[in-house]
RNA sequence: CGGGAAGUGGCUCAACUUGGUAGAGCACUACAUUUGGGAUGUAGGGGUUGCAGGUUCAAAUCCUGUCUUCCCGACCA
């Protein structure tokens, strides 16, 4: 491509819209812009690498044997009746309505209709397995959009589903796409994880996520210092080791305005490992008080799935008031709430907890001193502690999650009818897998992670171009037409390159040509009467010089070994 | 939805506190001098100050409402 005459364009400063890095450059160098919250146009030079990542992840795919197919964005919203996601995937979905008003809504995900899809073709043991997925747009209302195109309300996805007769056909469609994943990633130059995540919405039993280690990352993963455990702090389980103490008296002692467990702890001088902390929560409609160990968060996604409910908000003054809870003085001995205590307590002694009695705690509480209701795994694993696996120290990091995998099961095939025979004329529901990728998460991660502070650094596999040549004196003949032979006899040669022919400074070419993160830079100058000519690396300060004659043995060399 | 910040030429901001009819830098146009890391000078073009209402002789500025965007919390690729 040629810049002269070409829609390429690119701002000096940063939007005040923008508050990501990755989100800021890609803004800064033209190849978004946004619309409206979550919602960006893409502009020839995103497009570019764009498709780059696109094309990878199809090749990966196509060669891990799934084939292509196309769903629509535009769903009549029956299909996601059958299932009851209309209620799960709730207020995520955008709905709309036709003339007639009949019920539409834009896909956020489409496990019904690949199903739907495998119908068509599935009766017998005979047609499994196989894998189908598509690179498409999916529209997800998110309470809130940001970080650029990390979080946004439109994006490109790629959705694999692979169809088995039973769970061991399943591990092998569902390795097979993890090492496709493995594939994509590597090619991308992605720094990533695999973790263990939650399955979600999506249901089913085991789900792996891609995560792309960044400063910006919204999940904290867990990662263990002595072996290769690596979970998302949302389901990763807590392991506590008992102290074993003899049992002291309990007592009631005063704490006069000392609310917090901070304020509490350092009253009392008891350390906050040695407190519980009550968690005045509200989970339909009722009160239900959660304690934990006073260092610790409550993990919602933990207490959700062991009350088996949706959703648990705080409580407000009213439906505290129904209880004898003294808000900041809240514990469980002789509390007349519903009690759930993170199992971690239950092997704790001798700790403070509220006295349910305003300016009160207890001292010196142990688990028989109290009744619960239920009790399990619900508060967040802390840095330092026990790996549940090998008993090694666990550390976090932050990631972004750019892709997952999930073990459906057969949650969708047994609500949809999609069976098959056996051969003893059985009827079984088919074993579904399902795989999913951000595209426009992907390459903001790249982003996130290759940058300085003259902006984008792309790896090759995804550069818009990979290589670029600046023009330094566009008045003289000799450097425009040593230029042009160059940017054909690359192109010939089948490499993407870019010529930067605008009658701009050289200064405001070079600017820009890092600012888009092109790899290679071929830069002709005065030298060229001399046959010579510069070659630079975007990562690199240094240029060498190179005759023109050499020129295209040289930047094929240089592709082929990076 | 709760909490915080902000909407002024294409972009970044000033003027708002203390009302008097909008200004700078970048970008753009022309000319000149420049030309190897975002040049300089001169002269220009471009804004119903997010929108609607109100107060006032007079509103970017004060008041009310509303919309939008960003940041912090519950969702997810």
């Amino acid at each position: 491509m040629k810049l002269k005459n070409s829609y390429f364009y690119t701002l000096r400063e940063d939007v005040k819209d923008e508050e990501s890095l990755s989100g800021k450059l890609l803004v800064r160098s033209g190849m978004i812009k946004k619309v409206g919250a979550g919602i960006y146009m893409y502009l020839p030079m995103g497009l570019k690498v764009l498709d780059k990542i696109k094309k990878i992840v199809k090749e990966e795919m196509d060669a891990a044997g799934a084939e292509e197919v196309l769903m629509p964005s535009l769903i009549p919203s029956e299909y996601y009746e059958t299932c009851g996601r209309i209620e799960a995937l709730g207020k995520s979905m955008f709905h709309l309505s036709d003339r007639f008003d009949k019920p539409f809504v834009l896909g956020p995900t489409h496990e019904e209709l690949f199903t739907i899809a495998a119908k068509s073709k599935v009766n017998s043991y005979k047609d499994l397995p196989f894998t189908i997925y598509q690179m498409a747009d999916k529209f997800r209302d998110e309470p809130r959009p940001r970080y650029g195109l990390i979080r946004v309300r439109e994006f490109i996805m790629k959705d694999a589903y692979s169809f088995d007769r039973d769970e061991k056909g399943l591990d092998i469609s569902y390795n097979k796409m993890k090492e496709a994943y493995n594939h994509i990633y590597d090619r991308l130059k992605i720094n990533y994880k695999i973790v263990k995540a939650d399955t979600g919405v999506m249901g089913g039993s085991l789900s792996e996520e891609y995560q792309a280690i960044t400063n910006i990352g919204e999940d904290v993963l867990v990662l263990c210092d002595s072996c290769d455990y690596s979970s998302n702090i949302e389901v990763s389980e807590v392991v506590s080791k008992e102290i074993k103490e003899e049992e002291k008296k309990l007592e009631l002692v005063e704490t006069p305005n000392k609310e917090s467990i901070e304020e509490v702890s350092s009253y009392l001088n008891i350390p906050k490992s040695k407190c519980v902390k009550a968690m005045l929560m509200n989970v339909n409609d009722e009160l239900v008080t959660f304690f934990i160990r006073g260092d610790r968060e409550l993990n919602l996604n933990k207490a959700c799935k062991l009350l088996k409910v949706s959703d648990i908000t705080f409580a407000d003054d009213e439906l505290i008031s129904k209880s004898n809870a003294v808000p900041g003085f809240t514990g469980p001995i002789n509390l007349n709430s519903k009690i759930v205590v993170d199992r971690e307590i239950l092997s704790m002694h001798n700790f403070c907890c509220g006295g349910n009695k305003e300016g009160y705690h207890y001292i010196n509480a142990n688990p028989k001193d109290f009744k619960y209701d239920a009790f399990g795994d619900i508060s967040n694993v802390l840095e330092g502690d026990i790996c549940p696996v090998c008993g090694g120290k666990l550390y976090f990091k932050k990631g972004i999650e750019i892709g997952n995998l999930f073990k459906l099961g057969t949650k969708y095939s047994t609500k949809l009818g999609l069976t098959y025979l056996d051969e003893n004329n059985k009827s079984f529901p088919v074993v579904m897998g399902c795989y999913g990728l951000g595209i426009g998460r992907i390459l903001a991660s790249i982003i996130e992670q290759n940058n300085d502070e003259n902006g984008i650094i792309f790896p090759l596999s995804i550069a818009p171009y990979q290589v670029c040549i600046v023009v330094i004196d566009t008045k003289n003949e000799e450097q425009v037409n040593i230029a042009n032979k160059l940017y054909e006899d690359l192109k010939s040669k089948g490499i993407d390159v870019l010529l930067d022919d605008r009658e701009e400074r050289p200064g405001v070419k070079f600017k820009d040509m890092d600012l888009i993160g092109i790899p290679l830079r071929i830069t002709v100058g005065k030298k060229v009467t001399d046959n010579i000519v510069e070659v630079k690396e975007r990562t690199n300060s240094e240029f060498t010089e190179i005759k023109i004659d050499n020129v295209i043995n040289f930047v094929s060399d240089y592709l082929k070994k990076h």
